[in-house]
DNA sequence: GCTCGATTTAGACAATGTCAATACTTGGTC
DNA sequence: GACCAAGTATTGACATTGTCTAAATCGAGC
């Protein structure tokens, strides 16, 4: 171990978590390193794994807290899509929505058009006060049997 | 165990459900009328403690079979609400999307205007056959600290 | 009231996630 | 470099939600 990472190019969650002071360790950056570019969108298992293979002996409860962490903090988005684990998305700069293959669970990030006007109104709101909105577009991605063919 | 429930006014999905011919059974006809109404989204815990009221010794597994069946017919909507469980939803006639309060869970049905022209380009499509859409307003509840104040 | 196939049941199992207590590590300080 | 305090990680038990199987039971038509 006498080989210091001084400059690795880090990507982007990586950077933003360094920027804010959160207190870096080996297995945060395990976890961290997982989210490399912006359009991943992993289980926390799958993430789990992932982390594991630069370090074998991280527990799955320490990913969860450092998941929990980073949504927290607003670095990390938790998409809930239909059955199945929760997914993790490190794209929180720009909104946007998902597109879902509701045969093999896989996550694709959108951002439809004419989506400004989307409100309800008072008597919709049932005093509600609203926070956000979701959008899943379900569908069959092209590998379970999307535009190609039927059946 | 001699009165026999003749002409009680059956509520919607118990009605449909008869119509279908489906096989009735005490087991059935408990879950089917914990669906009183169109404005009900329950947990499958939910349902079953309150089937237990009518017919104690049902089981869990019956439940879930259940309503595994009754969303595969089609008479019922699963909605997974992000944390927590999936809810069950008996308004399958009119398209609808929800609101859900953030902090108890609570969900209410919407039908927000000016959502026909909700459509991905092609490029956003990445190959998928869209089946459909769902919207979650995410947002705070009355009771939990929506409209009426801050903090 | 029989009979057959559909339905229900208990309980084990699986997947996902949470928690608490203890041990370890990090970064600051001398 | 060693020490300290606070923060962080770990193990393993537990909780919740849901699924499965084999055996028992039931419903509906005859």
């Amino acid at each position: 171990m006498t080989s210091a990472p001084a400059h690795v190019e880090l990507p982007d969650l990586a950077l933003r978590v360094r920027r804010r002071g959160w207190r870096m360790s080996a297995q945060r950056r395990a976890v961290v390193d997982v989210f490399t570019g912006e359009h991943v969108h992993l289980t926390a298992d799958e993430i789990l794994l992932q982390a594991r293979q630069d370090l074998p002996e991280i527990s799955r409860a320490t990913v969860y807290n450092t998941l929990a962490d980073l949504v927290e903090m607003g670095e990390l988005l938790a998409v809930s899509a239909g059955d199945g684990p929760k997914r993790y998305d490190p794209n929180v700069a720009r909104p946007h929505h998902h597109l879902m293959c509701t045969r093999c669970g896989e996550l694709k990030d959108v951002v439809p058009e004419g989506l400004e006007a989307l409100n309800l109104s008072a008597a919709e709101l049932h005093g509600y006060r609203l926070v956000g909105v979701d959008i899943t577009f379900r569908g069959l991605c092209a590998d379970c049997g999307g535009s190609a063919h039927d059946t």
